[in-house]
DNA sequence: GGGCATTCGGTGAATCATCAACGACGTCTA
DNA sequence: TAGACGTCGTTGATGATTCACCGAATGCCC
């Protein structure tokens, strides 16, 4: 019953861990910069983001999860943390006894604005600038389908 | 002293942010098929794989970390807990006393080539076959391109 | 050879992520 | 309105990653 392997071609190979190394850096890169410059780690940057897109920064705790594709625990924790920090504070929901909302802070909007600048200068030094506007509208459009695949597929 | 910040346009907004949805899914999936089918990590995968690389089996740990882009520290840990799970061994080093080396053990090449085919099936399932030649290439180029980039700039 | 910096690898503490379980609440149905 | 069931968020335990540091061995330069 052994089924034969397609093994990939040295192109295949090639291109495969060259993307994935690709990614590895620009994220170690771009979280590093975020915290040497900003003090804050990427995901904080994220879930602020997140905060700021809403008019009066505030939002449910699982929409928040949802949002950054994170498990509602891991979220919790890091709310925690980003509470401890002064950057945001939990707040009760009114309509649902069960949830809660989280707020930016002042500390928090602070944070972000000083860091959001950087933060979009370092993505168009360390990636846009080195790729053509064709090249970048095959990476979206490859990133899109791709993606689509992964959320038909069953598992 | 206020510069002006070039925000991203929307294209490039949405560029960059379906390019790292697609890798968070991705790695996401692909690790989770490899803990569920062949009880490795993905992590596990990568110091086998550089394992079999060689014809003993055997590499110097500093060796290994550069292979994969892990600090020592982080392999060192790693190694404990693969020794613990009888995957490898460690060895001493003749050569030079300080240096360690890894070495495969039977249990670690039966899982990985247990593990291997269906890691490979599933990169092609999951990605290769949504995209078309041409597409892959210039991803391939382009991952290649911003990583010589990333080495050059002095971070 | 004696001193000194550097490299190799390991360790403990702190941080962060994941998993399973839980309590509290909401919703649906009989 | 009672019970069953699902949802929201938290918690604690467990693993994994990073950081700062250490000891041992090596290489280097005088």
């Amino acid at each position: 019953m052994e089924e034969k392997v397609r093994w990939l071609t040295p192109e295949e190979q090639q291109a495969w861990r060259s993307f994935l190394r690709l990614h590895d850096r620009l994220r170690g890169r771009l979280s590093r910069l975020l915290q040497a410059e900003s003090n804050v780690s990427a995901a904080d940057f994220g879930v602020l983001v997140e905060l700021t897109d809403t008019p009066d920064g505030r939002r449910r705790i699982l929409d928040l999860a949802r949002a950054l594709e994170w498990e509602k625990s891991r979220m919790s924790h890091h709310i925690g943390r980003m509470v401890k920090r002064g950057l945001v504070v939990r707040d009760e929901c009114a309509e649902d006894g069960r949830g809660a909302f989280v707020v930016i802070t002042d500390a928090g909007r602070a944070m972000i604005e000083a860091a959001a600048p950087r933060h979009v200068e370092a993505v168009r030094d360390l990636f846009l600038d080195h790729i053509t506007p064709a090249e970048l509208r095959t990476l979206a459009r490859v990133s899109e389908r791709v993606v689509e695949k992964l959320d038909e597929d069953p598992s």
